[in-house]
DNA sequence: CTCCGTGCAAAAGGTTTGCACTGGT
DNA sequence: ACCAGTGCAAACCTTTTGCACGGAG
């Protein structure tokens, strides 16, 4: 995410704390940042070497904490890839997904045709949809290459 | 699903078994089944304790083990929900889901329009794509009944 | 008869919790 | 000054691994 975008949300977040009457700490301002600066998923552990560089001393705990509170606020998103560990992302707007099956690694896809999908009529259901994504499953480049050898 | 069609996967399975030389034992079975018989997404130790009714000595390990190879056989499939656990599929079909983002749960979505979504060009970056599914998330029956009260 | 599959126990992640202390507002 | 946030350690939950035994082909 480019610098400037990344002052922005930090701005909104701001705002968001107040909101809530929660403190601003820099552990959760550390946390944000380094969820912002990447463009893939890290997991929680990725998350917190980052933030080791900015606090050395931080506690797993804390980024543990910190990340629930920020997916709970709806400042960041929690991914549910495939392998055991929770993923998350610093991209709210809507954005599809390419899985590969054989390395698990997922790749981001912005498509404005996938966006305007129509919706299935499920509200009748009583189901309220507030948001979509497609998944797609096959295999990378990498992979593909790998297996023609 | 219903009992005439579990039959049948277990018929698939048996062939599968022998094309691939393995054997076909009494845990195997056990598990296909109870995968089969629950048509919500089970998690691993909801089957474990499935087979438990069929084969009361059964080791963790063991289903554990046979849920990869299932997998891997592509006889099943492993989803990727809210929460820790891993996820069990016996249905192989094209479907999507809705997923709520108050109690986690996963309902399945059939829709013959959305099977024919049409793919984006993304064979050009290199990637095959083999299958897709649509993800929706908001708030089911019950969480927006409950929220309402 | 030969392996592969199984069961047990222990280890290996990833995440959560209890409690005392520290730091924002 | 107050109360929520933090750090530490230990617990917890899910999944994987090493090894000896037993059953399927």
């Amino acid at each position: 995410m480019r610098p400037h975008e990344i002052a922005e949300r930090l701005r909104e977040f701001e705002r968001v704390c107040r909101r809530r009457g929660v403190p601003l700490t820099v552990q959760r301002r550390a946390v944000l940042e380094s969820v912002l600066e990447r463009d893939d998923h890290p997991t929680a552990d990725q998350i917190i070497e980052a933030v080791k560089q900015r606090i050395p001393g931080v506690s797993r705990t804390t980024v543990y904490r910190v990340l629930d509170m920020l997916v709970e606020a709806g400042v960041i998103r929690r991914l549910h890839h495939p392998g055991p560990a929770a993923r998350f992302d610093g991209k709210t707007r809507r954005h599809h997904h390419m899985i590969c099956k054989k390395c698990n690694k997922v790749i981001d896809l912005e498509s404005a045709k996938l966006d305007r999908l129509s919706l299935p009529d499920v509200e009748s259901e009583g189901f309220e949809i507030d948001d979509f994504s497609v998944h797609f499953t096959g295999i990378c480049v990498e992979c593909r290459q790998a297996k023609a050898q």
